[in-house]
DNA sequence: GATGAATGAGGGTTCATTCAT
DNA sequence: TATGAATGAACCCTCATTCAT
């Protein structure tokens, strides 16, 4: 009666390997990557990796569709009912919290659209769904007159890019601020700033 | 008399290969690009390649320095003294323009700092000056009510974030869009929609 | 209950790779030597060697040390209390066998010393404590009469020049005898002469 | 009328290569030994070495006949008729000497020897009647009793052992008597223990 | 289920040498 | 005479992966 331990133990190494695997291709690409140092990020052997894994390809595939998902569920249930103002607040709090605190996972998704995207190309159909339909609700608040006149993708791409950034370059920016590590970035008040430049970039007038 | 032929030749051999490094880099990271690969990307052999460096780490650290003496010398001469309006128009039309044009650079330089930045490190303290004397500007924009107070080291970075952007998710930006590719990105169009954005963002009242 | 035969399948293998690893470098010097050519010696492919072994650097500096153990070990329990030529005959006897057995030994070490000894130098102090030990033997013997006065350093330099010269110059030394290879060097005469030679040299009045 | 200029430096560039060569192949072997290194001994481009020597291989061979040459010459004219004394002194003093102010000479020599020979061994009969006619004289010294019976070829042997191991070992002896290098050496005070040594070695009686 | 052994391919780099001029 | 350019071979080593058990 012991599979469902055994099965558990599985899952839990499987699970380590990949937030060793995102952390090593985050920092080196996918060329840069070896298994050796997936292997040791997750403290085991590399033969003991090769034999979770299928492959350095699959386990790259699988990462990035964990990625993906992630995501997604993020941002699942965010209520743009309640006006412009109200999602972004809770938008920019949600994106900026979760990349400062797992700031590889932005940075394997950047490296992998960097290197041209050869495998994420397949996964951003259903980005793309998600955005227009969000363009649909920014358009209807431009019409409703609660926030200016505004291309209602780019909007959207540069909320991300703003959020982003403080993941993919997080130690320069605690250089600017005068911190000694990316550690002592405040969540809070990189999300204040942001947001108010965003709300205001929006008023109508 | 054929001296300066040599000499020219030998600058146009080391330009390509400084621009196929620039590329190879960006696209792979440090470690996942070959020497093979930039060879290539310069259309000679590696053997050729190898008589031309002295290391791969040398050559990478070369680009590195070269992107920021290109960074320095691009926003060389920009006159803050006309109010922030058009010292942002003309900050945000040059990087973006520069950057759409060779995205290359800013994939390079934001895939070291990925990895923690172990070269880009020693190179920042200028950067940072610089940094730190706008601030004082923009820290005069908001004390003669020019602009709403703002936080204004954060203010450069958020800036630079969103043209660094485009550079780097060029593609999923494309996609996005509906283009077929990043080359048909139009520049003005987003350096538009940038520039409204902070320029409101930053209006007083 | 293979694992026995595991570790001493893999102990063999090891050993085989030291063996070869000595008389490469002892031919060739640490950068002449190739880890092809030790493969080679060692019966496998120059991967296989690679698995095994950690870096050339290693592989050489360990083939030093287990030198200096084996030598270490080779004099270990020689009795000097039985006066000068009884010491000495052993001394030379054993010396001049192990190193005709195996010249290859003495010709790392040789080798090593040769170009400055940039490895060997952090093993010396083991050695010099011994010599200094048995110097005060030897200026015992002086004082009770036994031996004429010499420099206890440099007899025992000088002793060890004699036997280790063989080891280095078989294969002149044959040449001068009129013999066809170095193998045909018959350890007792040699060591019957050196005993004489030095016997003789050290002897009183 | 430049032309004895001409040859004069050519002369004198083929020296300072020569002298460099055997630093690099004492040092480092055949193999081990680099042109890129022989070239940085001798103060001159890697190109600039090539245009001097037709290969690695004749120079390699140059040295070696440079080296027989110079010891052939080095014991020209030594007396054998005052005796076994006068020619040991003499003998002893002039090797030592040369070869401390020259050790790269001897381990140039030693190395080539330890790797099998393969050039030397071609120039090794005129070594050998040498030594083969002074082993007749040494005979005839037994016969009139003036040394004790010898091997006279191992005496021969022995007596180039203990002055080439100074060569040789020069650090390591350097270290034993706590010298800080080798260059602190005494030709006189090792002369004089080795001639001592062969010389009461070889008493009769 | 797990781990030592092994391997072919390719990594960056240095090698001795030849070719230009 | 002398020097930059170039090259094919070989250098040591790491790679992802497969094969044993």
């Amino acid at each position: 009666m012991n599979r469902p331990d055994l099965a558990a133990r599985r899952g839990e190494i499987l699970h380590q390997i990949r937030d060793a695997a995102i952390a090593e291709f985050a920092a080196h690409g996918f060329h840069g990557a070896s298994t050796q140092g997936i292997a040791a990020r997750a403290g085991i052997t590399k033969n003991r990796l090769h034999y979770y894994i299928s492959s350095k390809d699959d386990l790259y595939a699988d990462a990035l569709r964990h990625i993906v998902a992630l995501w997604d569920e993020l941002f699942h249930g965010i209520d743009m009912t309640r006006g412009p103002e109200a999602f972004l607040r809770d938008y920019i709090a949600r994106k900026l919290r979760h990349v400062l605190a797992h700031p590889e996972i932005a940075r394997m998704f950047t490296a992998e659209i960097m290197r041209g995207a050869p495998v994420l190309r397949r996964l951003w159909q259903p980005s793309r769904d998600a955005t227009l339909r969000a363009a649909t609700v920014i358009e209807a608040w431009v019409k409703a007159g609660l926030i200016r006149p505004v291309d209602p993708i780019l909007l959207q791409i540069h909320i991300w890019a703003l959020t982003q950034h403080h993941a993919l370059h997080g130690p320069e920016t605690a250089f600017m601020l005068g911190l000694t590590s990316e550690a002592e970035l405040d969540p809070d008040r990189l999300a204040e700033e942001i947001t108010r430049l965003v709300l205001s970039g929006l008023r109508n007038e």
